[in-house]
DNA sequence: ACAAATATAAACCGATTGGTCTATTTTATC
DNA sequence: GATAAAATAGACCAATCGGTTTATATTTGT
């Protein structure tokens, strides 16, 4: 790894949680100078432009929280002991202990036109999140933990917007309230299709 | 109505779909200045700054979507029909036919430590929407439509948290697939629950 | 129709925006 | 440790940001 390519992925690391919780238009580069004590050289010297450092930064954040979510699930065996892990991970990971909340959500609202590039890459974090409990689903169907009933694609689809929209309700009110109700709505769900 | 009332309300009205699409720090005095062809001083003669017309535009947009679904709502009078005209407009009006989504959705998520008097005012938006669809299920246990163990409060958090992710995938997606799930996904669980 | 009050246009403000450029420093190679 | 190559600091840029001011239009009440 070469002196740039550290400091590269130093800005990244840096920059992603600004652009989480700030949002692409509300972030300078004043502020991503700011957190790496970086002047504008050393900034541009590394990325082409503003918009490259977010693309980074988003590909980064969802990375990173790919590979938790995927430790947490792979560390049970059963799929019901897994979407458990993947509903706790939610519940406590990213919005107890997180700061700024779910990056498909706070990039995926404001990339609307503006950002096509970041937009796909939205894109293929939703279609990787259905796809993840879809399979956890799918699994349970040939472990006969789950009857064929049990529909993966509907559930992803449910499992996914009611997390999302927790999360939205949770961050509002500052308030964990309703991403834990949601949480049980969806595990008592689970526990039902149970066989 | 005096002409300076008139020429608030038009600035309003203008700026609300902008803030609404283009977010608040990616709107700009000058995107508004275009939109109602008026000059600086026509904008900062009516408001005192960008955030008050900010405001005012999340005012104006929730209170045109709560008229508009108060107004499908009430030409209903069974519960059941209450709440599948609230799902019909959330799948019609708001996503197919509107322009930039919920502004519940979009303002929520850039408002988080901001702008405190807009959070409050989409925490008011949260509460008044769940409020909607759990007297919806009250009325429907008074009516004896629906079993008191259909619970209203888990259920208009389900359904806020479904139809507010829908929204999101749809509008990154640029297809309104799995808006038409969660909303049959919903629309399933109310057949379900009637007597 | 006229006068007082109101509302708007447009020039102007300092600060900040994203981005460039060059001189200097730091790194890597020998 | 000298030297070539790579990386960074910081001055600089035009454009734009939100906002102010003042002179001119436009409403309004009479």
């Amino acid at each position: 790894m070469t002196k740039a390519e550290r400091t590269r992925q130093f800005i990244i690391e840096k920059a992603a949680p600004i652009f989480n919780q700030k949002g692409i238009a509300g972030t300078s580069m004043s502020d991503i100078m700011e957190a790496t004590k970086l002047a504008k050289g050393g900034l541009y010297g590394n990325f082409e432009s503003k918009e490259e450092i977010c693309l980074e930064a988003y590909k980064y954040l969802t990375k990173n929280l790919s590979d938790e979510i995927n430790k947490s699930i792979d560390a049970k065996t059963t799929a019901k002991d897994k979407l458990f892990a993947l509903l706790d991970f939610y519940e406590n990971k990213l919005f107890k202990a997180n700061n700024a909340g779910c990056p498909i959500l706070n990039f995926g609202t404001e990339v609307d036109d503006t950002n096509p590039a970041i937009k796909q890459k939205v894109n293929e974090s939703i279609d990787r999140f259905r796809g993840r409990i879809s399979n956890i689903i799918k699994l349970g169907h040939e472990r006969g933990e789950f009857p064929k009933t049990f529909n993966a694609d509907l559930f992803a689809t449910k499992m996914f917007t009611m997390i999302e929209g927790a999360i939205l309700i949770s961050k509002v009110q500052n308030d964990p309230k309703h991403m834990h109700v949601v949480i049980e709505i969806l595990k008592a769900e689970i526990e039902q299709n149970s066989i």
